[in-house]
DNA sequence: CATGCATATATGTCTATTGCATATAAGGCA
DNA sequence: TGCCTTATATGCAATAGACATATATGCATG
């Protein structure tokens, strides 16, 4: 058989909790086809490039994240229906990436052709594939999040139990026991508590962690 | 930014339980590159051709298994490192599939090419990055095996739970407790007791299992 | 300065699950 | 008939989680 001409692309899905919703940052598209539709951040694959390359080029270029080369960042899955793109035979590899809120709400506020959509109510069409892309990105996460401590890319570097309860409870949706939550995080040696306290809450201010040293590099895919 | 041609390929993982110990088909490559070396059953996706498409036809044509529209078939990853092909560049998309040990011990036995060859020890260097398509594919199979039905699919319709317990140990490479794994296994309602029993046994048989009708055909990625 | 509020943090109980040991059942075979 | 091997069932301890409740603490309010 022969080998036929594709193109390739990464599609990003760059993901945080903004308003303790779990959210993905759409571009508004301003060429064909779908012009002015939202769609996710991407672009091709060079000849030359890797896929995991071309997914931090475009984290970098597309999306104006700066801090691109130290997030999260894990493919998800490839989508190659014949019909998904209406110019040509595009093979997509889409990945996913996971950032403190503060890094994509700056993002936001710097770029108008970016927001933020929550992710299980988009609000509007998507261009292309992009809300079966977020759908799937969506469910690896979930499926990740008891076993592999990928919750602390969601978060700044310190943090309170009650925030890291909070990245858990949007992720999967349901409301978790407080007690057994601690009691199961504090088991894990994925955090450390850093012996600050919050500041200016009108309550009592809660113990600040950290995500542990030896899990700074944790995978398991 | 233009868009530069790849090839895409797929390539299949295709395993079973044989004499207790999770295998996979390797094809003997009679061409360039890495001739004579062990690679994964693969193909050229066509330029009209969807990726779970072409996975199905190259699991019928290139390994001869005519059961193939009823395996289970998932994707697994994609593999683009530029270097990974030494004629071109080549994207592949790995998928893994399962299935009982008859079908693919018939298949080694019709074609001089393929054999099985056990996942934990290769034995031999395998063409391309063949050899970690194969870990990725043991890695997903041993994350999935306690939460989805995915371990039928490398059984035959009738199956007793030790053959069922043989099959979760050789995946997950631990020893697991009998009565325990029993339990397990009858609490959830992935499988169902036909009253039938097992026969030429030297001892006492034990009842046949089926997997049960609604998990025919279950799915979670 | 005392009190109350909201939340953090700790503990105690109940239940479900799992590992381990043991007891009983049943077919084949000498 | 009795023994061997494995199937099947059950009892007990250890563990982990859900849930309720008690105590601690910073701040606001009077």
């Amino acid at each position: 058989m022969s080998h036929p001409p594709f193109a390739v692309t990464v599609d990003l899905v760059l993901m945080t909790i903004a308003d303790g919703a779990l959210s993905a940052l759409m571009q508004r598209r301003a060429e064909e086809p779908f012009t002015g539709y939202s769609a996710l951040p991407g672009g091709f694959v060079g000849v030359d490039e890797g896929l995991d390359d071309a997914a931090r080029r475009v984290l970098t270029d597309k999306a104006g994240l700066a801090g691109g080369d130290s997030a999260w960042l894990e493919q998800l899955f490839t989508f190659g229906d014949p019909q998904r793109d209406p110019r040509m035979r595009i093979v997509s590899v889409a990945y996913f990436a996971l950032f403190p809120h503060a890094v994509l709400a700056e993002a936001v506020l710097s770029r108008p052709d970016l927001r933020l959509t929550t992710v299980s109510n988009l609000g509007e069409p998507l261009a292309f594939d992009h809300a079966a892309i977020i759908a799937a990105a969506h469910g690896r996460l979930k499926g990740k999040l008891d076993y592999s401590p990928i919750a602390f890319a969601l978060l700044p570097e310190l943090f309170t139990l009650r925030d890291l309860q909070a990245v858990h409870e949007a992720i999967s949706g349901t409301k978790i026991n407080k007690p057994a939550f601690r009691r199961r995080m504090l088991g894990t040696n994925w955090i450390e508590p850093t012996g600050q306290r919050e500041s200016d809450t009108p309550f009592r201010p809660a113990e600040l962690y950290r995500k542990s040293a030896h899990v700074a590099d944790w995978r398991a895919d």
